[in-house]
DNA sequence: CGCAAAGTCTGCACTGAGTGCAAGCTTGAA
DNA sequence: TTCAAGCTTGCACTCAGTGCAGACTTTGCG
């Protein structure tokens, strides 16, 4: 889609992103997150103070970088898909929750972090919306359904895979996977099964 | 379940606490909520700067009060509701949507700002989740389904509340039931109609 | 190469949210 | 009345986030 090489001045600017964000987890999983200042992640990270707000608005941005996005290319391959729509959504969670080690390590971490500190809740929330959304127009660009539809879907499989993530990170499911399967199967059942006042 | 007559202290902190939170949202609706500072919500409510934090923890708190919380006693009523689960549910959204004028025209407005104040998002997001974990406890306590399946009914209330709320606000729907039965239709015919791959 | 435009890094000074403390005042119960 | 508990306030402090301006680096181009 992008084949423009990489500048030098782009390549330093993913590596200072990356030690920003690194230095941002390391420091809240050492002490917690409340125990951390911008100015130490920023000396951590070799940049001033002044810099770090250069690369992210936030503190909160920094530590979220990148733990709740679509991995690269997986939003296109689902709108791609010729599966059925509940078919490639469940590929498309079977292959995010399938990421390589360092970017699912530090999602878990992160989600660990915002366990014990509720301060983090309201900034996690809104970076799940923002994939929601995302996922939500690659719904739409599929074409199976109107766009209420499409948001509904992704409304509901992110609020699927809150529950399916939260549970598994509790302890209370053995893996994401088979988690996020359960929930499903707990909507199915729901929808399918009860006696309906009016038919 | 409580009858203890409120005191005066009780009475007073009330009317105190409902003061502050119609000067912010005044404010808010004025100029912009990123225009308004806590001392002149504040002073608005005729308390000083100090206070202000006696009452409500942060700025947003004061915009948000009350606004996405259960009116008093549904949930109850839900717990104890004999219809089956998802007809229960949509007696509670439908109460939800119906409520008096004050509270409801709040609510309108906090959702109108926070479109167009997307700082205000996250923490909007995290009262919703508050409603949701709310709920999903007066789900389990009906005893219809086990918890995990409890909070994945909640979740996908919520959600479809989110998107029914949003695409009513935004005009593509004519009203909030109308916009929330809609919700419930297309998850139903989604769930129904698709072909399984794994029957 | 050499140079100008564009982009980057940093320090400085400022606004505003949120907190701990201590002093003074109000309420409620005996 | 008297005293404890709770409420309000001012003050001083920390820290997130922003605008600005000056120094430096990269890049594209003649």
């Amino acid at each position: 889609m992008n084949d423009t090489p990489p500048s030098l001045r782009d390549r330093r600017r993913a590596e200072t992103t990356a030690a920003v964000a690194a230095a941002a987890l390391d420091l809240a999983v050492e002490r917690g997150w409340d125990q951390v200042t911008v100015d130490e992640v920023a000396e951590r990270a070799g940049i001033s103070r002044r810099t770090f707000f250069n690369y992210f608005a936030t503190k909160d941005e920094a530590l979220f970088h990148d733990a709740m996005a679509w991995r690269p290319g997986a939003l296109e391959a689902f709108t791609a898909s010729p599966a059925p729509l509940l078919d490639a959504l469940e590929d498309l969670f079977v292959a995010q929750a399938d990421r390589e080690a360092p970017d699912r390590d530090r999602a878990v971490q992160v989600m660990r972090l915002v366990d014990g500190a509720p301060e983090l809740l309201p900034g996690l929330l809104a970076r799940i919306a923002a994939s929601e959304e995302a996922l939500a127009a690659a719904v739409t660009a599929r074409g199976d359904v109107d766009e209420f539809t499409a948001r509904t879907v992704a409304a509901v499989a992110g609020a699927l895979a809150r529950v399916s993530g939260t549970s598994w990170l509790a302890g209370s499911q053995p893996d994401p996977l088979s988690s996020t399967r359960a929930a499903w199967a707990a909507l199915r059942t729901l929808v399918t099964t009860t006696d309906r006042r009016t038919p």
